[in-house]
DNA sequence: GATTAAATATACCGATCGGTATATTTAATC
DNA sequence: GATTAAATATACCGATCGGTATATTTAATC
């Protein structure tokens, strides 16, 4: 029944979607506990306090997006596919997500902006991964004669993000895919834009 | 020094910038005392219970919020120039909150999206409402010759709200004005595009 | 200024919180 | 299969949670 050496990624897998979905305050170390069936006397001996199996769960969570993300990119070879390949991502993201309770990073973003500052950290930095990613296509796409030359790759990068972000909290807000997909359509007329 | 006809008013007062910074769950009734100098006999003559607090408290920066960006809409004649006024308030939100902790309503978006279901009905219809206000500008721009005729108004109000809030909790985590000014170069772009 | 009804302060409730000390159980080692 | 060290279960800690019952205080009324 033991099995020390898969305890601590078996308390984050089940603890990821409950942070995910109720928050990192509003989370009790006794959903984690009747989630996973492991006592809380297993949970500090494979953490150093609650903080750590939300940070621990937060990696998780982004190893998960990031990992499908980078998927998708990689099923494609020309800058504008590769965007194109995001928004199709997400939107099955918001319909069926990988994890329950919406964008870790989103989330965590706007429960740690004021509060959470041990998260803060990590989120900023997965942000600046993100937009570097997301820079590298655009810039990569330019040399291979895909996208414009005159383009702005950072400020296409980050409004691109940011967009994405606000549609799938609004679609998640309104339980509906209607606001992602004409957000969608938006985003696409933009990639053509940019494109050579 | 007992004042009851305003003590509903000042529980909201005080309760709101907590409520908008730490979250509704993480919120607790002795912040909410400890703030306003008010005891919780006097929080439950007043208010059924703590989600009645918070909704109330949400209701008034929903007021706030929709309050200056009425009057920032109204200072122009024309489509163009009331978005644009939009992207100047927003980005003077980041730098100078008149509510502490950002946008009430993405802030309450992505808590109640799971959870808090009282909440989530009031969320939905303020975004419904912004929605909509952002789609009579556009079509009013249309009739009066400022925006182009083909222009698909709910796409192009849904996404420029988007990106507007994904550009705020952007800027929010990072602490840092660089990513809104980028995002709001962007979105002129777009409004210039429009533009008949 | 006494009366009164409303507003508010106080004291308390059971439940739950994050965390810890220790007892117990387990799997690995010989 | 006994020993042992590591992992986990259990029992408990003080603090705090949202909420309530009641005592007290206040401002309005006459």
């Amino acid at each position: 029944m033991r099995d020390p050496a898969h305890t601590r990624q078996r308390i984050i897998a089940h603890a990821l979607p409950i942070f995910n979905t109720k928050g990192y305050n509003a989370t009790s170390l006794s959903d984690i506990t009747t989630a996973t069936g492991i006592t809380k006397g297993a949970i500090y001996g494979n953490f150093k306090n609650k903080d750590e199996v939300a940070t621990a769960s937060f990696e998780k969570g982004v190893d998960i997006v990031m990992g499908h993300i980078r998927k998708h990119i990689k099923a494609h070879n020309n800058a504008p596919d590769k965007l194109m390949a995001i928004l199709d991502y997400y939107e099955e993201y918001v319909n069926n997500p990988p994890i329950l309770g919406g964008c870790p990073v989103l989330n965590a973003s706007i429960e740690a902006d004021d509060s959470l500052p041990f998260l803060r950290t990590r989120v900023i930095r997965t942000v600046a991964l993100i937009k570097d990613s997301l820079v590298k296509i655009i810039n990569r796409g330019v040399l291979e004669g895909q996208i414009k030359r005159e383009t702005n790759a950072e400020e296409f990068a980050i409004s691109f993000y940011a967009t994405i972000e606000g549609a799938i909290s609004l679609s998640r807000i309104e339980g509906d895919l209607r606001s992602y997909k004409h957000i969608k359509k938006f985003l696409c007329k933009m990639i053509k834009e940019i494109k050579a």
